[in-house]
DNA sequence: TATTGTTATACTCTATAACTATA
DNA sequence: TATAGTTATAGAGTATAACAATA
């Protein structure tokens, strides 16, 4: 139970768009907080981020670095240890001599699938006792939450 | 706008309680993620999560790595280093001449304001376009997520 | 003798600069 | 000559182990 080293700071009780701003800002951050320290996890955060951008396409190196922000030797690096952890595979691209595809191996995707899953039951965990309604608003939250965070 | 490496994995639209949770996780680490790549920044997360420990009290060293879920060594280094930045100050305490007692400067207090501030605007701006009923579902969704992340 | 904090050393992830291979 | 990626080296932040000062 890692308490959350931002929310102590005096605020009044939530009036306007900025309190409620303040509140959920903190409630997504300690969900997020949470779910990252108390999710069993079997690689580090970095190795997961990268694992998670692989699923849906492989990426040539330079781009999975623009992807995660960091620059091409980091990335360099962080692959050549998924690479020695089998979790991924480094590909010369058939049209550009000089580019290095990287894709999951199946061991790669078959860990980033049971990773993702320890991070749902985390947090269905802690919803199973709601009532009905509070999933409801729950529900409704979320899809606005998606709309506000991809403007 | 760093986009979401947790994303991108196929999943039922959402039936059950799986699938909220499923959803609400990525929508709270999504925000999340972006108020803290987003949000302009004078310390690094790890000065400002200690920075935010200290704002209601101060606190000794081995307590602040107990917090903060590192070793003694490592928050040593660490409060060296703000304490160069003059964001804290270290003092003996009187009643037991081992501990060493860090608390926030003036400077250090106003850092921490002047970035929480930052944090809630970038939030701020992206709720002010949501109707009434809409601040309403994320008022009480807030509640909620507070009485979820505190079982 | 046990506890608090610091110093010494090493590992990981990050960066910039220099290098190799290909376009 | 420009670009993609690797290697060399260095700077944070983390750890464990050994040490100093105090209880």
């Amino acid at each position: 139970m890692p308490s959350d080293p931002d929310s102590s700071h005096t605020h009044v009780p939530s009036p306007g768009v900025a309190g409620l701003a303040h509140d959920l800002r903190l409630a997504c951050m300690r969900i997020s907080r949470r779910v990252r320290f108390e999710s069993p996890s079997e690689v580090g955060p970095h190795h997961f981020s990268v694992l998670a951008r692989l699923a849906s396409n492989p990426q040539p190196l330079g781009d999975l670095a623009e992807l995660e922000r960091v620059r091409a030797p980091s990335m360099s690096k962080t692959v050549a240890g998924l690479v020695d952890l089998g979790l991924v595979q480094r590909d010369p691209d058939p049209t550009d001599g000089r580019v290095v595809v990287i894709s999951l191996t199946d061991w790669g995707r078959n860990t980033l699938s049971t990773e993702r899953a320890q991070r749902d039951v985390w947090m269905a965990t802690r919803l199973e006792g709601l009532t009905p309604h509070e999933k409801a608003v729950l529900r409704e939250a979320t899809a606005l939450l998606e709309r506000v965070v991809s403007q």
